[in-house]
Parts: structure tokens; sequence; C-alpha cells
DNA sequence: CGCAGGCCCTGGTAGC
DNA sequence: TGCTACCAGGGCCTGC
């Protein structure tokens, strides 16, 4: 479940990989890959067709490539995308939706993504920032980040504290793993009200936010299994350092009660019982 | 407008 | 053994 940390490991490993290349060939595997490009895959294909890949950008969970023509190609990993360089002999596996080759002859670029809930769209212009993803609000690795314009902004929030996090038009980069990271470190419910939260307050969770994912990008990412390998291939690893998340029943490390799972917003939350107590009155 | 909830999708697993 | 039900969840979309 790539977030933030693992999402600026592929963007560092597609720019170190695919900038300066000249797109020789594009085969969309799987149309939902494109479902965003509306003139569909074949029309995808053949505009990437002979364009070069100035840089490899990103804005939260969102990446994309910047083209010599000034367009740019958005992509997303969804739940489970991988971005792969792979050698033209390595056989394709069965997620593998998008291909990129290059005209260099060099390692294809391999869109695999078993959930199929990631993809790519072209953005006409976007090579500096795409329309498309212009309401995606600044993430804590971007220097232009305004701490204190999200702490007023969170504040203004009528919903729980938990969902404000997730709301990528008000941070970006925060996932349901990071999300509840976060909470623990602040000792706070996700259930919360945002607007409860007095500003020291919403300034350390945002703290504990930006901190939690600069210690997951300095160790590579998160892997639960398989489905996260970044773009060299190789598995993430920061799953040894969560305190909650994946945790229902094992002991906190702050005091020693064992966590809790329960939904909220339709998915899981973990959470310590004991440092986390839930509001009387509930948001999500 | 703000906010809440449903839906998309596949593979692994639990339960019968 | 083979079936069904459920779970994982980011982001878009709809409806209140």
């Amino acid at each position: 479940m790539p977030e933030l940390p693992e999402v600026e490991t592929v963007r560092v490993g597609l720019a170190r990989w695919v900038r300066g290349r000249r797109i020789a060939r594009v085969d969309v595997v799987h149309p939902r890959a494109v479902r965003r490009h509306l003139a569909g895959g074949d029309d995808f294909a053949a505009v990437l067709a002979g364009r070069t890949v100035t840089d490899v950008l990103r804005r939260g969970k969102y990446l994309w490539l910047a083209l010599d023509s000034d367009d740019a190609v958005i992509g997303h990993l969804g739940m489970s995308g991988q971005m792969l360089l792979l050698e033209a002999a390595v056989p394709a596996g069965p997620h593998l939706r998008v291909r990129f080759t290059f005209s260099d002859g060099g390692p294809e670029l391999r869109f695999v993504d078993q959930r199929t809930f990631g993809g790519w769209s072209l953005s006409p212009g976007g090579a500096a920032l795409p329309a498309e993803i212009a309401h995606i609000a600044r993430d804590p690795f971007d220097p232009a980040f305004d701490a204190e314009h999200v702490v007023a902004a969170l504040r203004r929030r009528h919903s729980g504290v938990k969902r404000a996090l997730l709301d990528q038009t008000l941070i970006s980069g925060v996932g349901n793993i990071y999300a509840d990271e976060s909470l623990w470190r602040a000792k706070l419910h996700g259930a919360r009200r945002a607007a409860e939260l007095t500003r020291p307050v919403a300034r350390r969770l945002l703290g504990h936010v930006s901190d939690v994912m600069v210690e997951a990008l300095g160790q590579g990412g998160t892997s639960f299994d398989a489905l996260y390998v970044n773009v060299n291939g190789e598995s993430g690893y920061f799953d040894r350092a969560l305190a909650v998340y994946g945790r229902e029943g094992q002991p906190c490390r702050r005091c020693g009660a064992p966590l809790r799972r329960e939904p909220l917003m339709n998915r899981s939350s973990y959470s310590c019982p004991r440092c986390q107590p839930r509001p009387r009155r509930r948001s999500v």
C-alpha cells in the first residue's frame, strides 16, 4: 500500500532510470490501467511514442513523467502498483498492465498492478504540474509545504481527524497506515473531531505525520507482502518499525495495553485503547 | 458548500 | 475438496 514514502522511493528510482530516455513504444496490456485517458489505450500509446522523458516529479501519491513536448504522463500506484525496470528478455508476469520500451534498447519500464486501482493518464501541457492533480495539496516532503496553513485548515474541519488526514486536498501523501501511526504518536483517536484540536495539538500531530513518513523514507518504504516493490525490484522493510498498524491484540509499545482494531470510514483503524481513548462525541 | 458513504478491483484466506 | 464470504484501501463519485 504505497503512501508518500513509497511513492517518493519509486520517483527517485524512476528519475534515475528513465529520465533523459526516449520512449519508443508503449503497450497497454490492460485497458483499465489507462481508464482516465478517455481516448483509449491506442491513443495513449500513439501520443507517447517518440517522446523523451525530461524529469520525474511527484505530488503526494501522484507522480508524473514530464515530457519534451511539455505534456506529462500522470501515474498512480493505487493499492498494488509496482514500477519495474527489466530487460526485455524477462518474461511478463500475470499482472503486467503497461509496458514502456525505450529507443536505447535499455531496460523496459513495466507497470505491474494486481488490483488495478492504479493507472496512467496523459496531461496535455502538464509537465510542470498537471492540471488534473492541481487540487492535490502539497505533501510534507514538498519544500513549499506550509504546516501552519495545514494546521489552520485542519482546525476548520468538522469531520474526524483521521478522515481529515486522509483528505488529499488538505494534506497529501498520508494513507491509512501512516495516519494510524501518526495518531498513535500524538495519542489521539481518529474519531476526534478535527475542529476540536487545539493549535498546539494539531501542530504536534502534523509533526508526527512528517516524522513518521521521513523515517519510512529512510527505511526504503513499507512492505507487508510482495505487492510493494521499489523501482529496482527490492521490497521495502519499514513494517518492522510500525507501532500500531496491523498489530491488533499485541501490546502497545508505550503502555502495554493490547492494541485494538476498529472500523472507521469502512476500513481498519489500529490504535491503543488506553493511549488513544475514544472521544465521547465521535466524528468520522 | 462540507461531509459521509459506496464503489471499483483481485488474490489470499477463513469457514463450512 | 471446492465453494462462498470477506478483507485489504486510494480516490472518484454521488447524494444529503
